[in-house]
DNA sequence: CTTATAAATGTTATATTATTACATACTGTT
DNA sequence: AACAGTATGTAATAATATAACATTTATAAG
């Protein structure tokens, strides 16, 4: 189940760009957008950003500095985030994929250390890119 | 075997420094330390750090924006990289462990793109941090 | 050795991404 | 009403990365 979070009005306003936009959005880009809706300075876009990941509504995609919507109904926070990345075309989809879920969730090592948290990326090229 | 990359003068300082650093580097740093040795601009810096990531002599940890030195001696070039991170104290290694690699190496889904590559970051509390 | 080519360097300016600091307002609880 | 926690507004600035252009050095062929 998941936990109703009950979005501010920047976070909503926010939220709702990135969800329906096609592709990750990058801050600016987003900032851009949302000026007409009264949100004028970076910070505002990165405090919703921050909270956002933080409930798991969205994600970033570190090696792009963008930030995408869960597209995981179950992604309740941002713990455990897998993508693929067309390096040609940048189309990226978040990875929903059980066993690797479980395989990366359980993967221990020597090192003593207790992992709480991953995040997977794999770069390729799609199947429309591919076919170019 | 391990093809013999001639490192350029910069390039060989760039890397030499990092390779010698406990931890991972962050660009600017790196260029304030360098700047002694003749390296006076970000770009000189950035040049270097892509080529050693090309070459495989360094990995950029994505989620810090931070270079570190290949800790694998059969990292021939930055295809297949996963780390540790501490997320108390920053420490970062590079997990070598073959089971993982050939598991991500060998992922495919049904999405009918082809992975040439991947980057995994583990994020955790390391030995130490935990027992504080 | 000369010529051609690719790789690397030097330099300036600028673009992009992200945070600090401080003041104010809203939301829910006691 | 008083409090605590969360969210907002605003300005300034820090940190990260690239564009554009001129020059030099290394590598390989003829
Ligand atoms: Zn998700
Ligand atoms: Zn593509
Ligand atoms: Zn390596
Ligand atoms: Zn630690």
């Amino acid at each position: 189940m998941q936990k109703e979070h009950n979005l501010s009005k920047n976070q909503k306003i926010i939220f709702d760009l990135i969800d329906k936009s096609r592709g990750p959005m990058k801050a600016y880009s987003i900032l851009f957008n949302v000026q007409k809706k009264g949100i004028k300075a970076p910070l505002q876009v990165y405090r919703a950003l921050d909270k956002l990941v933080e409930i798991g509504k969205i994600h970033k995609i570190e090696s792009r500095n963008a930030f995408i919507a869960c597209q995981n109904s179950n992604c309740q926070v941002s713990k455990a985030t897998a993508f693929s990345i067309c390096e040609s075309c940048e189309n990226v989809s978040e990875i929903s994929n059980s066993k690797l879920s479980k395989y990366l969730s359980n993967f221990s090592d020597s090192s003593g250390m207790k992992y709480s948290k991953y995040n997977l990326e794999f770069f390729g090229l799609c199947k429309k890119c591919k076919s170019k």
